[in-house]
DNA sequence: CTTTCGATGATCT
DNA sequence: GATCATCGAAAGG
């Protein structure tokens, strides 16, 4: 089972929420996401395709990794077509499986600091560019379907600039795993 | 609780 | 040379 990236970002950004993601077994229930569209003056895919970006316009199902401010890795997943330049990015999950691992890695033991926001699950899954362009599809990755369906919150995107009023962030509603609450 | 600021480097103009 | 889909520590209420 996997999600139906062939979505509109917006749409994927919905449907991960409650999907537990795995990196080799090390991971948790993603909990907060945003979505970046093409058309989107925020997204990385406006201009066209470049070195950085390249794996945006790969296929549905494909991890796009990107270094921010010199220092935080941070994971998409590209939808709805190939050569399209939309994706969504993960931004927090609920940790449950390999704690001990993302302890290490985040060099903390507050679960609650393990991956909330984008930068610390880059940090807990171990991403590096080595996973840019991966498919989802397959090990080392791993995503398992939500047991029942979650509550839905939104609001504006952070930490952009241009269309900074679009209610592209989406969450779990009253998780205490998001990188900041959410209305 | 809040705000401010430095770290750190690839990418694009 | 400026910007950047961030984080953590420090300082101030």
């Amino acid at each position: 089972m996997t999600p139906n990236f062939n979505e509109s970002p917006v749409a994927l950004a919905r449907q991960l929420l409650g999907w537990t993601l795995l990196i080799d077994g090390v991971g948790g229930v993603i909990v907060e996401t945003e979505a970046y569209d093409v058309d989107d003056p925020a997204s990385h895919s406006f201009n066209g395709p470049t070195a950085r970006n390249g794996a945006m316009f790969g296929p549905p199902g494909t991890a796009y990794v990107y270094l921010i401010y010199g220092l935080h890795w941070c994971l998409n997943f590209v939808c709805r077509k190939a050569g399209h330049g939309a994706a969504v990015l993960i931004r927090a999950l609920e940790p449950t499986h390999g704690l001990d691992v993302m302890r290490q890695r985040r060099h903390t033991a507050d679960i609650r600091l393990l991956a909330a926001g984008p930068g610390r699950v880059g940090q807990a899954l171990g991403i590096d560019r080595a996973f840019d362009g991966l498919t989802l599809n397959a090990p080392p990755f791993q995503l398992i379907a939500p047991a029942a369906a979650v509550d839905v919150a939104s609001g504006p995107r952070i930490g952009i600039t241009k269309a900074a009023e679009l209610p592209w962030r989406f969450g779990v509603a009253g998780s205490p795993f998001l990188s900041r609450r959410l209305a």
